[in-house]
DNA sequence: GGATCAGTTGACAATCATTTGCAAATCAAC
DNA sequence: GTTGATTTGCAAATGATTGTCAACTGATCC
């Protein structure tokens, strides 16, 4: 028998935090959870499942979106809404960073401005509010210039 | 008779758009037009019509829709997302703007900021992109200090 | 290793926001 | 007023997401 598998250095083992918290891992979960850890693009419900698919063709879609819920509550995913259509997943791990949506490709690039951040939390002040989270997504073309 | 009702200064005239980029102005879009250009909050499509009916009996849920999108194709309007729920519309007349919403009352509070426009132009160059448009949403609580 | 049982799942119905198809109504031009 | 393309209201369709519920299954206890 191999050793057991471990997950990737460096990120943070939800699984262990999920059991940790008296929720149960259960195989749907670890499927669904070991794509969110290994994409580092923005699937949406649909996508995660035809990837889950893939691993466990008795997955559900309904399992995708509580799983969805579940690791939103619980701070693992962030959920994004770029321009219309379904919500998109990211996992939460790593730095903050807000997005640039490539209107003509839809490409999501990540960026991270600490001085934007800085100047939020000053107006958000100003304005008698303390910061819960924010959203800032930036829509664009190519410059044309090339 | 009374003097045919003009459009409150400052604000512009789409009725007098509309027609003149060959689109018709029926007495559905007339009176949601006037309600979009009435208003200072952040209505969705149900409240638009709701307050629509109230002038005509016979307008559509459909037709609100419809008008929505047109408009916003035009320009006239804004659609936001804040949060889950139905989309938000906004008034496009008068300056750019960004939104804080209070979680806890649902409030919208507008503020506007060069610095941070500037950042995000700046950002995107940077990035070879032109922006096209953005979107930046706080979210937060009234700080309890009071 | 097996019994236990609350948490979880898959299938499918239901809901919510929005869009669409179509026949009837309506507007702007003649 | 007549006309003809645009627009409307209605109802049905769609797309994303959530709820229901009987069946299943994973962590705990023996």
């Amino acid at each position: 028998m191999a050793k057991r598998q471990k997950v990737p250095a460096g990120k943070p083992d939800y699984v262990k935090e999920l059991s940790k918290a008296g929720i149960r891992v259960t195989r749907p979960r670890r499927v669904i959870i070991d794509i969110l850890t290994e994409t580092d693009d923005h699937p949406d419900a649909m996508e995660i499942f035809r990837r889950a698919v893939q691993v466990d063709k008795s997955i559900s879609l309904s399992t995708v979106y509580r799983t969805m819920k579940l690791l939103e509550g619980f701070g693992a995913i962030h959920r994004h809404a770029f321009g219309s259509g379904p919500a998109r997943f990211e996992n939460a791990a790593g730095e903050h960073h807000d997005h640039l949506i490539d209107l003509d490709t839809g490409d999501v690039i990540e960026f991270k401005s600490d001085r934007i951040e800085a100047l939020q939390a000053e107006i958000a002040q100003a304005l008698g509010y303390d910061i819960v989270h924010h959203r800032l997504e930036l829509y664009g073309r190519k410059k044309a210039s090339g």
